[in-house]
This record gives structure tokens, sequence and C-alpha cells, in this order.
DNA sequence: GTATAATGTCCTCGAACGACGACATGAGGG
DNA sequence: CCCTCATGTCGTCGTTCGAGGACATTATAC
């Protein structure tokens, strides 16, 4: 899943952590914030810490990854790797 | 790369800021935010806004992607498919 | 030697953050 | 019915953020 606004990072949290049975309240002890914020957090707050939130990508297991932009194609093929490779592994999200 | 750390995201930052031939001062204004603010940053502020950070990484066209966990493996090899996608494609900046 | 640009640091200021407690709602279980 | 849990919202408080200006340093060019 692609980042590009709090919204979607908010999302992809709440998905995550619904899909590992946590609460946000225990999700929030474990991380070390409060809850509220994890619930603002959720909702896409905007001005969330960056420290923080990458420590709750940590703490429900989530890498974070950044690269070059897509070049359009490695070699002159349309494949996407990328697709080919996250459903392969299974990433229902 | 993996972001695992503001310092992380900093230096990604800043390594493609650079390779795009950027000054701090001018990706300060296209993102709208104070040259110091990316000093800071790219230095691995901890404090950072989530949602600047996101105007900065969508202004030097650095997509932030973020899936399931590694599943250890797909099959029961151990070959780390992401990584060979990474070098596969150069991204070496 | 003197400009010019890029980067890093220090300062103040108003605004927003995150923590915490309290309360309301909705879903289940006793 | 009552009770518990999960979630969302409101208000308060101390802390920190981001903006902007000023100055030092280094490197490049005139």
């Amino acid at each position: 899943m692609f980042i590009r606004t709090p919204a979607d990072l908010g999302a992809a949290i709440r998905d995550r952590r619904k899909s590992l049975g946590l609460s946000q309240s225990e999700l929030a002890k474990r991380v070390g914030v409060g809850r509220q914020w994890l619930v603002a957090v959720e909702h896409g707050k905007p001005g969330a810490e960056l420290a923080l939130v990458l420590r709750v990508l940590d703490a429900i297991n989530m890498p974070l990854m950044t690269g070059a932009p897509p070049p359009a194609a490695i070699g002159a093929s349309d494949i996407n790797l990328d697709a080919i490779i996250a459903s392969a592994r299974g990433d229902a999200s």
C-alpha cells in the first residue's frame, strides 16, 4: 500500500491493528502514547509526530519503505514487480 | 530503503534532494516550509509533523509504501525478494 | 580580496502537539 | 436490566513545534 497522506497511514495502521486483534488502548500503551492520540492518528491527524508514528509502525510490525520513484520500467517491459511480489506473499491488506 | 527512524527518513530525503540538484532553500520553498525545518528533518528531527514530511516526499517524488510484514518466506526458501527487486531496479541512488 | 551561495545554529513568537481525565455512544454478556 | 469493553469527543495543561530573522562557516566564482 502506498502512503501519500496522513489518512492513508491512519487507515493502514487501523487495519493492521485490528488484524492483530489489538484495541486502541492496548496498542497505545504498548507504544507509549495516549489512547486519544492513537484515535486521532487513525483518523488521519496531519500534525502527528514522526517519531511516534514510526514507533507505532514498529510496534505493529509494519515496515515502511521508500525508494526511487517508479522509473516506469526496468528494461522496457511494463511488469509491475511490486504488485507481483505483494500478491505472491499474500498481502491481503 | 527501509525507514525505521526519523534519521533514516532524513538521510533518504537528503540523498534524494541532492540527487535532484535542489538546495535546502529551494526545496523548503517548494514544499512550503521553513528552511530551518528542512535542515532539522534531514538531521532526523523526531518531532517533525507527519503531513509536512509527506509533502516533502511528494515534492521530491519519493513514494512511501507499507505492507504486511515479511512473512519470513513465501515458500520455504530464504530468498529476499525485496532486496532482489530493489537492486534490480537500480535503487543505488 | 571580495561576493555569492549553501548549510548549520541560536533566538523569539504564536500555534499546535501529546498526555490525561471525564463523559457519551454502541455492541455484547451476565 | 445492568455491566463491561471499545471507540470517539471535549477541555485543560505543560511542552514542543514551525516560521522567520540573524550570524558563523565553508566552498565556489569574480
